[in-house]
DNA sequence: TTTTTTGTTGATTGACGAGTCAATAAACTT
DNA sequence: AAGTTTATTGACTCGTCAATCAACAAAAAA
């Protein structure tokens, strides 16, 4: 009883068991098999989707990459002054939708993706501009010539922050991880002025 | 014509083949073959040394993990000062020896395997508490109570740069990363005045 | 109503790779 | 000299898995 309009609801689910099935299992070892039966099909029709694993795990990535610049985007929009802005990055990136031990497990093999996939690499390469850049453009206002050096640091302060969590055991601790973040903000910039 | 004592030879050469050809693939996707070949030697005597592939892995991190331990501690020894010593770290964190771009992209690859490898995260856990312990130390009569707060923002930052340093393409720079890791100490540092 | 398009899967193929084994040889021991 | 331990590899087993195929079903189009 095929119902028409299967494909972006398939999709849909096979990029969410992708996402789910990495954080669980750790790694990229994930078979196609596993991830059709957690999204409830048979890994015929996976293949029937998406050409290949290879874009499965790049239409996840783009998913969760999508996700987080979406958050960013709405968390800057409502946000009031130069302070607020930088603190609504990092708001949204230890946020708990994205600080969730799946998806900070994905987002680290996604990572090992980029090592070798060049598409991911690219994915990931956005990814960084832009959060760079609007690090940057909230900072410069703050620390003036000293925004993209600042910037440089806090980005990959949450890139270590997301990294530790991973080894972490018991729920994701966002709270904390935004806390050290904002810290580290507040003595960049009182040095600055 | 075998020479005797080839053991530690073979072990350590299969080591260093190891972190090399996960560093050049840039995942553990690599084949007992491959470092077989590498390290000169066909894969059944790899199997012979290490019992298994995953022995082969764990051997690879705890060198690693024993270099950069060693480098630390050489540092702290002709370290002078609370400031002296927390440099020190920083300086053997990014040195040329540990920041290489094989060692960095073996790095990231062995976090990963932590994820699913119990003695894996159990290395990695004792390389970070260690590290966390020798960074507290140094930042108490530097910061006081806020050490361990300073402690953990620092650290997070280091893993962070490394986590950054595996998507730059050419080769890698220690010391720009060392510079964005004492900005941020220095303005750890001041705050806490 | 025939034809085409869309959805779906069980079975199969083909490749690859970890780990084992049997065999060979050179040392060391007794 | 006979026996044991260490080094070494080519060939093989056995499992796994990505990708393909053939076939079936139902909706939509012609």
């Amino acid at each position: 009883m095929p119902k028409l309009g299967m494909e972006p609801i398939r999709k849909h689910a096979l990029v969410k068991a992708t996402i789910v099935e990495i954080g669980r299992v750790g790694s990229l070892d994930v078979t196609v098999s596993q991830i059709a039966k957690r999204a409830g099909m048979s890994s015929a029709l996976a293949h029937h989707y998406f050409g290949s694993k290879e874009d499965m795990f790049l239409a996840a990535m783009r998913h969760v990459l999508t996700l987080y610049g979406a958050e960013v985007r709405g968390a800057l929009a409502v946000a009031e002054g130069p302070q607020g802005r930088v603190r609504a990055i990092l708001r949204a990136s230890f946020s708990a939708s994205n600080f969730r031990r799946e998806a900070v497990g994905a987002w680290l093999n996604f990572w090992v993706l980029a090592q070798s996939v060049p598409e991911a690499r690219r994915l990931l390469g956005v990814y960084q501009r832009r959060l760079q850049s609007n690090l940057i453009a909230a900072l410069r206002p703050l620390a003036g010539d000293r925004a993209p050096a600042v910037a440089a640091g806090l980005g990959a302060l949450i890139d270590g922050l997301y990294l530790r969590e991973v080894l972490k055991s018991g729920p994701a601790d966002g709270a904390s991880a935004a806390a050290t973040a904002i810290a580290h903000l507040e003595a960049e910039l009182v040095r600055a002025r």
